[in-house]
DNA sequence: TTCGAATAAAGAAAAAAATCTATAATTAAG
DNA sequence: CTTAATTATAGATTTTTTTCTTTATTCGAA
């Protein structure tokens, strides 16, 4: 048993890698469509301007092999990384705060592949509710503990204002859901079992100033 | 001269640090609100959820010293972390594409400091045009031209359809926008000295879903 | 059929980042 | 005034991630 769980720790896919896949599996969908139908690994890192040994490193979680001379089978490959990523299974999620940000993310799950498909938004906002963004209705809040017994959804997307995170996403907890995206700056206080994954904008505009700053001295 | 360039490197502090740094900052104003005059990174630490000492690795970028048990004192991390992030200076941006996302940008901006100011976001879309989204017109793109030449924009936000981000971040660069904050999933071929920070919603998604997998085996 | 070039795969080495440990400073309590 | 507890700091260790190197495979050209 705790060679079970060491085991899990060890078999765990490094989070650069995860982060980088969606990115392969979109250039490699873009190729297909062109009609190409194997593809190497130098010509990916080129493409994408990273390593060609680390292509083949992140490649390979999916178990997919290729061959040498010639590459990947694309097909193959989208197939087992969206089967990898969970991207072609539906994975249903509830979306809290249907302001700006939150209907952006209802939006862009229409277009293009997030991975999973927001079945519910909820608002607290009387003008909001009612609507509906990228094909998803947008409920009164209150209604969140209803629906949660009926459906068994365990992921969340979090994009209320700051000062009610923290009281949403216990909510959250205690209808089922197991999973928190944060797109807030309110840093939650959640039982350890529960995944949240904080999302900031202003990280990445952070990591871009200082870029911008060490590139003009 | 190669020495310069040598230091410059080894002196970039590391991306994980820049992307927490907002983080401290964040929760650093909530606390500095409720009248509190210090802290010490093990308190920091724990309401985070993270290391003390990397706590204490990640603040000193900022210059500013702590004192044995008394901690930093909360008014001089602020004002250090804001100066050393550039979160008070006026870093002006465009914006390009004021879909969903473009206009949760702009108005995320208004709320919350997202590092900074976009003065002018672009459409080609007649119905958006002339409206006015966080307190910033939209504009007809092929205004750009004619405003970059009065304007010294370095940064612009490319929130476009996939279709057309090559050309307009290569229209960027002729306007003299030196950082990219790419959110399609295009990857942007540019001459190397521009600065892209991709940021794709989908990479999250896949640490979520992968972290969610990973808890149920 | 054979040789050579290109490539994946696997492992080793290097680099980067996080965590741990020891030390020194400081303040509060006795 | 002294001592003990707390904390910042700096350095060492460990872990993680990336890059490099080697090997073996495969296809195409001679």
């Amino acid at each position: 048993m705790s060679e079970a769980r060491k085991n899990k720790k060890s078999d765990q896919v490094p989070e650069p890698t995860l982060r980088r896949l969606p990115t392969y599996l979109f250039y490699l969908e873009k190729i297909r469509e062109k009609g190409e139908l194997t593809i190497s690994a130098p010509v990916i890192g080129k493409a994408l301007k990273c390593d060609p040994t680390q292509v083949v490193k992140d490649l390979s979680v999916t178990g997919v092999k290729g061959k040498p001379r010639v590459g990947y089978n694309i097909y193959e490959l989208c197939h087992a990384l969206e089967d990898f990523l969970g991207f072609n299974r539906v994975n249903e999620a509830f979306l809290v705060g249907a302001g700006n940000l939150g209907a952006a993310l209802m939006s862009y799950q229409e277009r293009q592949t997030l991975g999973f498909k927001i079945i519910a938004a909820f608002d607290v906002d009387k003008d909001k509710i009612g609507q509906q963004v990228g094909g998803t209705h947008i409920l009164e809040y209150s209604k969140l503990f209803n629906l949660s017994n009926r459906l068994n959804v365990k992921i969340a997307i979090l994009t209320t204002p700051n000062e009610v995170a923290q009281d949403v996403a216990e909510d959250l907890v205690n209808c089922g859901v197991k999973a928190i995206w944060n797109f807030t700056l309110t840093n939650l206080d959640l039982p350890a079992n529960i995944i949240v994954q904080n999302t900031s904008m202003s990280a990445y505009a952070a990591v871009l100033l200082q870029r911008l700053k060490d590139a003009s001295e």
